[in-house]
DNA sequence: CGAAAATTTGACATGACTCAACTGGAGTGG
DNA sequence: CCACTCCAGTTGAGTCATGTCAAATTTTCG
């Protein structure tokens, strides 16, 4: 139950809830316990939930052809962290979404989220706040993939998650930043001499 | 006139319109006419128009701290352009978007957008639809920003945009590829042998 | 404690950038 | 219509950023 109020918090923080429509919004989604390493969409899955993350960590990555990871999202609490277009057109996932760290996540099936829409604008709105907010961060993303060193980009990755930083394992950053873990030891060891 | 048959033609490949509709979206665009080269939106400013390419080739681009341009959407026919977190949060652009050649957008209002989602339900459904992908479009371009060499991405960008390589310059292609015009000449030179 | 995983280190290879010079073609003014 | 200029594109030399591979070291965890 305090989970659930994580997620009323950070839905307030964007959109204010009446009683009714907090109720309406707890009893709508289900935790879901995952163990560390557990997958919880695999590729080739259709993404039927909609998925906040109530506590823990979880990544979302792609698989290249050669077996190399390519870290595309880190989440942590608030957060909520799918295959977005799995999710929206119901189509096989390209991604995989695994808990880095012991996870509870709050989910939701797609019908139930429609449903929940209409019955509490406010979801809605965060929803659609999210999304922008998601878009956006993912322009930025490649923008400065495209403009800056790889030293540069951890620098400000340090910066903007601090937290996410000292929560996984160095090789992911690596794998989020688009440099080999070799690599990003060796801009660390620049940096702190 | 015929402009706007190119508008409705594109929004019916995705959500078939009455005819009571089609006049609702036709009179609600107002053409603008755009030179080569001429800056439809300058990074500082809040977009307050949708706008949709009747006929021409925008470009939307980032300008980084030391001057370099990167681009990070082109459009054609059909597309449509914008700096859209500017848009939607009616906030400072931090994109340009500029005409690569002659262009003629249809723009409309954001606030008589929404009243014409209101009217036409088909509008909205487009619209979510097509965010939808350049959501996705951006994810895969980020991954294989990561994944790929500079030789890769242009082979796809070839084939994926292969209209778009053959109407801008060399140089815009390498800005959006995020490498120099000269490592994309050498890359050439090595493809073509 | 011991095994497995993560990180570091260093030597070397390659991808990509910088800079400068050159080439060729598209305007433009006389 | 020519000569000139300007801009895009090419070329090559040298350099820097990043990757690869293998091994050593440290950390994590059963």
């Amino acid at each position: 139950m305090s989970y659930n109020h994580t997620l009323i918090r950070h839905i307030e923080r964007i959109a204010p809830l009446s009683e009714a429509e907090r109720i309406s919004i707890l009893t709508a989604f289900h935790p879901r316990e995952l163990e560390k390493k557990e997958i919880l969409l695999f590729r080739g899955d259709i993404s039927r939930h909609m998925r906040f993350i109530a506590k823990g960590c979880l990544r979302a990555y792609y698989l290249d052809d050669s077996g190399q990871e390519h870290i595309l999202q880190f989440g942590i609490e608030g957060w909520w962290v799918n295959d977005l277009y799995s999710y929206l057109t119901q189509t096989p996932a390209e991604y995989f979404v695994q808990a880095v760290e012991p996870t509870t996540v709050l989910q939701i099936r797609r019908d139930e989220l429609e449903r929940l829409f209409e019955k509490v604008p406010p979801m809605e709105r965060f929803f659609r706040i999210k999304m922008q907010r998601a878009y956006v961060a993912l322009q930025e993303r490649t923008v400065k993939g495209m403009s800056q060193t790889a030293e540069q980009r951890y620098i400000e990755f340090r910066e903007q998650y601090r937290e996410i930083e000292q929560r996984v394992p160095q090789y992911m950053v690596a794998s989020y930043l688009g440099v080999t873990p070799e690599h990003l030891s060796a801009i660390r060891k620049k940096i702190t001499s």
